[in-house]
DNA sequence: TATCGTCATTGATACAGATCAAGCGCGCGA
DNA sequence: TCGCGCGCTTGATCTGTATCAATGACGATA
């Protein structure tokens, strides 16, 4: 891998595969994401755009030596990739421990919170937004096959959790009932 | 979290839990990693000895100081997290894709080559180590059950893919084999 | 406008792993 | 020496999700 850089505009996915064809995507790249490991040459996975992108790239020799001059950079990219590094493990708890539906409800509350801090902020009222993958992304992100994502998504559907508009665009009504149908029940509900 | 450090000897887990109890392990802390977020304060998972248990430790303030002086150290910590981000992925495959029995292949595959690289190098012949983790361990490693460990466990022994002198200690007689069980088929054997 | 390909839905059935429920073995403290 | 508890095993049964198999709905291409 020649470069480094970040994802301006569309969606990438990186994802790792077995040899009998079974597909994992280990990371979803939205934008303002890094791509690419300074210091690294390997490229353990595969990087796939899902939808038309734009990304703003370095050579990563250049970008590397640029690192070790500012250690500014340095810094910064251990944030990011810390950051990264807790949403890897919190989609090890979605993997392991989830139900198909809560798998759904999480994907679709992840995407929904990255739109809404990118486009305009405000978590409250209706959210609304295009789902960048296809189900079959999907069933690769949440480890199901695309039958079960498609049952799921139309079962949360008819509950009332989400509203689609073609197969695509998702609406999601009240966006607390979306989380505690992903089981992140960090709720505001109170005791007493 | 005031501290950070790095693990000596012993073993220690960092999990996540869902209100409901159902529980993920999301790190598996083998002596030499490191542990702790410079930079951040975060208390978002539990750390748990699971034997007992040497750290190295640094109270987190002058080890940030010490980073800020020393690029060095930053570049080396970035370093490890992305193995720690490697390490994550790998298991998101795992986690995601694979069977009981593949899973549990990959949890002794791992420990094995970490012990093996720890202790005395070179991965041939019979291998030979102690599982630091009870079976309800394993399971909330590999999102299972501890039933389904038990009965995968003893599969692979009746298999004779591994071997147990006792309930803890494990014996590999054919590295290869295991990882072929783990479906890490990067084997070394050829067409033609 | 017909045809094809991709993406998605829907139904029937199978099965891996969860769940529920006993028991075993062994170390430890009284 | 006797329980007693914890870690583990084993069995019976249930169930969520995979698998297999059509079918539908668009959009693109000619």
């Amino acid at each position: 891998m020649e470069f480094v850089g970040s994802v301006v505009r569309g969606v990438a996915s990186l994802t790792q595969a077995m040899e009998d064809g079974r597909t994992q995507m280990v990371g979803l790249l939205l934008p303002s994401d890094f791509v690419g490991r300074p210091g690294r040459d390997s490229a353990a996975y595969d990087v796939v755009a899902t939808t038309d992108l734009v990304m703003c790239c370095f050579r990563k020799k250049p970008f590397e030596d640029m690192m070790v001059r500012t250690p500014h950079i340095a810094q910064r990219l251990l944030e990011m990739t810390l950051d990264e590094l807790d949403a890897a493990r919190e989609w090890m708890l979605v993997l392991g421990r989830k139900t198909a539906r809560e798998k759904i409800a999480s994907l679709l509350s992840i995407i929904a919170r990255r739109d809404a801090t990118l486009n305009l902020a405000g978590v409250e009222g209706p959210l609304e937004f295009d789902l960048p993958l296809t189900r079959e992304a999907m069933a690769d992100y949440l480890g199901l096959t695309l039958e079960t994502v498609s049952r799921q998504v139309n079962a949360l559907k008819r509950d009332g959790v989400i509203d689609l508009v073609g197969k695509r665009h998702v609406i999601v009504p009240d966006f607390d009932r979306l989380s505690e149908e992903a089981g992140d029940d960090s709720d505001g509900g109170m005791l007493s």
